[in-house]
Formats: structure tokens, sequence, C-alpha cells
RNA sequence: GCUGGCGUGGCUCAACGGUAGAGCAGCUGACUUGUAAUCAGCAGGUUGUAGGUUCGAUUCCUAUCGCCAGCUCCA
């Protein structure tokens, strides 16, 4: 263990000096650069430069071949600890790194690090002394994205050159290959070839469910229902759209306004929801409540709008329009951690039957938010309080909370490892403050209850995005569009195999008959391309003994089987949500 | 929204200043086939959209829409 991590500070070494000949070799280049920031990154480092000329893809075996160069002569690295007046007159006239200087804390040693006698760059290190040390390694530039500087869009924006950096080649070169293996799990691309879903450049971000999709989006609101009855949870549906005043009301006109859709309804403002949380308040609000009646758990299938940006959409992962598994919780101060560790517990009940792994990060008080300092302290200590009491690691995401409450957010990875927040729990003093929600306690008094909100799947959408690139679109049985299809294999066996098809249809389980008039292998390999989970293979053999032969997934390959033992397996595969 | 790249038949791609070509899918016909592509034929595109340059534009320029990567933002 302790070996792993001496070598991951050596590669972050080996990165952050690549970057430092990166910046080198751009600076040889194009001499009107400046250079701002260059760290290690996961699986290589980026430099980011001002530079009029925008840098393209064609100059990237330039500037690889100059950083060769670089390495070549074996130039060192030597680090200088100098003043603060003498590292703005060396950095005189980039704005960025006189910015960074000025900023350094007044204890800290203000480090260069020179690259042979004509590069200097300021930095903390540490570096390899010569770059001799990075003769073995593998770099690769890949892209070049504008970035802004610190960070803030409000900022100018900087050309950011990527690359990727390994120990040697071999490293590189896989970590390629791998990259070239999750662009086939590329939900994008599976929705297409599995006919899951499609989005139409008449609605950008607006997906739209094609009959395959469909099935997979039913069934995991079917599972959800099931699981959320038995966690103690009641269902409502509110309306899409709702007028001005109740935004007003809530806070989101104030906080989210430039996110929502808005229409007028004769000389009424309205605005299309871009979360369930006013209309369930409303419904609370409907009936008075006693403490005998709390916790109050009302879950909420909504489907809510928001104006993303067009820059951000993508896929299934960020649309404009979403299915939240919404539920509003409503309860007495001292129900918070119970409620909180139950919700935890559904949401990882939740992710690992379907074999996810996922993080948790607990987001504070951001800047634009809205109550008093003390609430926000209680309500995050309480979220702090029963993460810990589960014993969940966790990291903290400073300012990252909604604008009315500070939440634990649950990240799962995609196929390129890029993470997406999914399952959340947001906890909110705010909005019953706000709408005057009361029960009646024990003491014959009106109290004010506190909310949680949370989802589980996050959005349907992108929960069915990471979904298809985490099984590669060979989903499990009991998920799977198609899960049976039944291969005759001349038309003498179609009788038969639409036999079979009437049983498995009377076994609810979705299956079709390919009696096209083409040879068995045509029919296996469409059946394997579209990921089926298995298929029936009959002819003039099992018509004369009354079997079926099957394929499965992993090369399964048997004949002679009876259709009922075949069933009886399925239906306890599809029971078991086995994966 | 910002920076950069990309838009050719349902899909994957070719042609790149001289009025678009292939494979797959589709349709028709023949073959009745035993575990990952049977053969033949037919049909399908005013090259995202709108302007401009040019004798001539899919190819060059401008705008616009959409997509992709990243930044920002977010479930």
């Amino acid at each position: 263990m302790e070996k792993k991590i001496d070598k991951n500070e050596k590669i972050k070494i080996f990165r952050h000096s690549l970057a430092h000949v990166l910046a080198k070799a751009i600076m040889s280049l194009y001499p009107k650069t400046k250079l701002t920031i260059g760290p290690a990154i996961d699986d290589g480092f980026y430099y980011d430069i001002d530079l009029e000329r925008s840098i393209q893809p064609e100059d990237f075996t330039t500037i690889e071949k100059k950083m060769k160069e670089i390495i070549n002569k074996g130039e060192e690295f030597k680090r200088e600890v100098v003043s603060r007046e003498k590292a703005l007159e060396i950095f005189k006239g980039n704005e960025f790194k006189e910015e960074l200087i000025r900023e350094l804390p007044e204890n800290e040693e203000i480090s260069l690090y020179y690259l042979g006698d004509d590069f200097v760059d300021l930095c903390r290190g540490p570096h390899v002394n010569t770059t001799r040390e990075l003769q073995n390694t593998a770099y690769k530039i890949h892209a070049v994205n504008g970035a802004y500087w610190r960070g803030n869009e409000k900022n100018k924006m900087l050309q950011r050159v990527y690359a990727y950096a390994f120990a040697d080649k071999k490293q590189l070169a896989e970590h390629i290959a791998m990259l070239e293996e999750a662009k086939k799990r590329d939900h994008r691309k599976l929705g297409k070839e599995l006919g899951l879903f499609m989005i139409s450049p008449e609605g950008p971000g607006f997906p739209f469910y094609l009959p395959n999709g469909m099935i997979i989006r039913n069934l995991l609101i079917d599972y959800w229902r099931e699981i959320h009855t038995k966690a103690g949870y009641v269902e409502i549906s509110t309306p899409i759209m709702l007028s001005q005043h109740l935004w007003q009301t809530s806070g989101h006109w104030d906080h989210y306004k430039n996110n929502m859709y808005t229409t007028k309804i004769d000389d009424t403002l309205f605005a299309i929801k871009p979360m369930n949380c006013p209309g369930g308040i409303l419904v609370y609000k409907n009936s008075p409540h006693s403490y005998r009646d709390l916790p109050m758990r009302v879950g909420e299938l909504g489907l809510v709008h928001r104006h993303e940006k067009s820059g951000e959409l993508g896929g299934l992962l960020r649309v404009r329009c979403f299915t939240q598994d919404d539920a509003h919780i409503f309860m007495t101060p001292s129900q918070i951690k119970d409620e909180i560790k139950g919700v935890v517990k559904l949401i990882d009940d939740v992710y690992s039957l379907f074999g996810f792994t996922y993080s948790v990060e607990l987001s504070t008080r951001p800047e634009n938010s809205m109550g008093s300092d003390e609430d926000w302290e209680l309500a995050t200590d309480a979220l702090k309080s029963a993460l810990d009491d589960l014993n969940l690691d966790y990291v903290i995401n400073e300012g990252d909370g909604a604008f009315y409450g500070p939440k634990i957010d649950f990240h799962l990875h995609d196929a390129i490892g890029r993470t997406w927040q999914c399952g959340t729990i947001q906890l909110d003093f705010q909005l019953p403050l706000r709408f005057e929600l009361e029960y009646t306690g024990e003491d014959g008094a009106k109290h004010r209850p506190i909310m949680i909100h949370r989802v589980v799947y996050g959005s349907i959408e992108r929960f069915m995005g990471i979904l298809i690139e985490h099984f590669a679109g060979a989903f499990p049985l009991w998920l799977a569009p198609e899960q049976v299809r039944i291969l005759p294999i001349t038309d003498r066996a179609n009788e038969y195999a639409n036999k079979i098809l009437e049983e498995l249809k009377r076994n609810n389980i979705r299956a079709t008959v390919d009696s096209r008039n083409e040879k068995i292998g045509y029919k296996i390999r469409e059946a394997v391309s579209f990921k089926l989970p298995y298929q029936i293979i009959v002819g003039d053999e099992e018509i004369a003994n009354q079997t079926i032969s099957i394929r499965g997934r992993g090369n399964e390959n048997k004949s002679g089987l009876k259709l009922s033992e075949f069933v009886e397996r399925l239906q306890n595969e599809i029971k078991t949500k086995k994966i």
C-alpha cells in the first residue's frame, strides 16, 4: 500500500515536470505566450496559456517534438527562492502570474523553478532533477480547450492544452485503448443502436424515449415505487406549471429565475416548474397536521424543466427536461437524523442493486443563499452527524449547497470516468418558514416542521445514461427490453417457435420470434449485437424431441433443454434482479 | 453562454473547386439453411439552413441552427 502511494507521488512529479517542459516548448515556439498555471491531473497534465493565436490540433506534433528535444538535452530543474519584489520583476507583463504572486501569503516563501537557463516558472514544486528522468515517460497532447482564468466566467478565457502522461509507453497505450473501449459504451451511441432514446434538433436537451428505452424506464419506475412503498412513502403528482406568485414565495424567482421557462395565462405570469418542492408544499398545506403524522414521506415522479445553457447539454446526462424521483419528508427536529439515515440506506440499496460504486460529498452554504447562519449551521451539522454515524467516507464541498439548504450528494461514474451527481439529500429550514408550514405538537401548540428534499436516481434520464454505460447496453435480464429471441432454423420450425413464444408471453417474458428467411448464423449475429440476454434456437431436432437449445451471454450454449425448466430459470433470474 | 472542432442518404464513412460514391440497414426475387454476415437485383442524397465569392461550391468566406470536447453551471 505504501509503495503504491510512492508510485502515485512519482507519477505526479513526472506529470508536473512535463507540464513545465510543455510550457517551455510552447514559449520557444510562440514567444508571445503568457503562461498561467499547469498542474498534474489524473491521466496527465494541462497548461493554461494566454495567446492570441489559437493552438490547433495540427500543432500538437510540433509541440511534442519540441518537448522531446528539451527532454533529450537533459536540462536541469533548478529551484530558487526569491523575494516578492524579485518575483514580480521577473514576471512583469504577465498579469496572471503577478496576480498569483500578490496573493501568496506573507509567510510563504516564493519559489521559482528554472528549466535550463532560458526558462523559469513560478512553482511550488517538487520536480525531477533533470529532464533525463523523463526520458522513459510517454505523453500525448490530445486537446486544447477554452478555460476561464481561475475558473470564473467573468475572467478572460485562456487556452488549456491537455496531455495524457504516463511513466512509460505501455501505460499510455493502455490508457488510450481504454478510452477507445469507453467510446463503444457511450450511452448516446448505444441509445441509437439499441433504440432506447433520441434527441431531435427540434428540441435540444429534450429527450424522446423510444419503445425499448420506455420499457427500461418503466421498469425502473416500478422498482422505485416498490421500494418506496416499503419504506413508508406515499406518492403524489403536482402540476407542471404554477403561478409566479408561488415561485416568489418559494424564493425560486429570486434565485433561479434565469433557469425557468415562463408563459402567460390571461394576464398572469406562470412558470414551468424547475423543481417539485413548492407543489409538494401546497399538498402539505392542504390539510392540518399533527405530530402523530410525522414524518410524512411524500414522493413524486416530477417532470421538471430547466433552461440549461446550450453548451452544457450532453446526451441523457445533461438535459433541459427530466423526471426527478423526488420526495419530500416533513418531520420534527428530533426525527432529522433517522430520516437522513433512512434515505442514505435507500440510496445505497438501489446503487448496490446495479453494482454501482459511488462517492459522497457534503455541500455547504453557497454565496447566493437564503436563511440565517444558525439554521445553516444546524442543518449542516445534522447532515454531518448522520454521515458520521453511518461511517460513510465523504468529502466536503464548500459553498456548493442549494440556495435553501446544505446537501449530501451521491456521485456515479460514466464510462470514461467522469462523475455525475445522481442522488442528493437536501435539508431545508427555509421553505417551511417561507410557506409557514405547521403541525400541532404533543403540547397542543403549533410547530414548524423541517423538510428533506431527496432523490435516489437523481433524474431518471441521467440515471439511465449512466446505467447504459455501466452495462454497455447488456442490461441485466430484468431490465432487458427484449429478454429472449426465438430463432427458428428453417421455416419448418416457425410453428414450434410461435408456440414457445406464446408460452413465454404467458409467463410475462418479453420475447420475439425472428422468422425471417435468413441463415441461423445471421440471426444469431444480429441477436448478439443487440446484446440480448438469451436466444432460443429451434430446428427439426428440437421439434422431434420437444426441447429447445439456448444461447446466453458469456458463450453459454446448451441443447436438449425443456422449455419449462428454462422459463423457471428466467423467472428466478428476473425475480432476484441478478446482475 | 464562452473557446475550439465537426455537420454528406436510416447508420458508418468516401470524394474536397468541375453538377456526389461505397458498405450496412431497407425493398424484390432465388436459396430452406444447425450456432456471429447466402446470392442477385432495386430503391434511397438539391452534401444542416441562409447568404456570399466563382464561369462553376459538398469543397472557399460570412451568418445561423445542431452536435462533440472542455470551461462555467448542474439532477
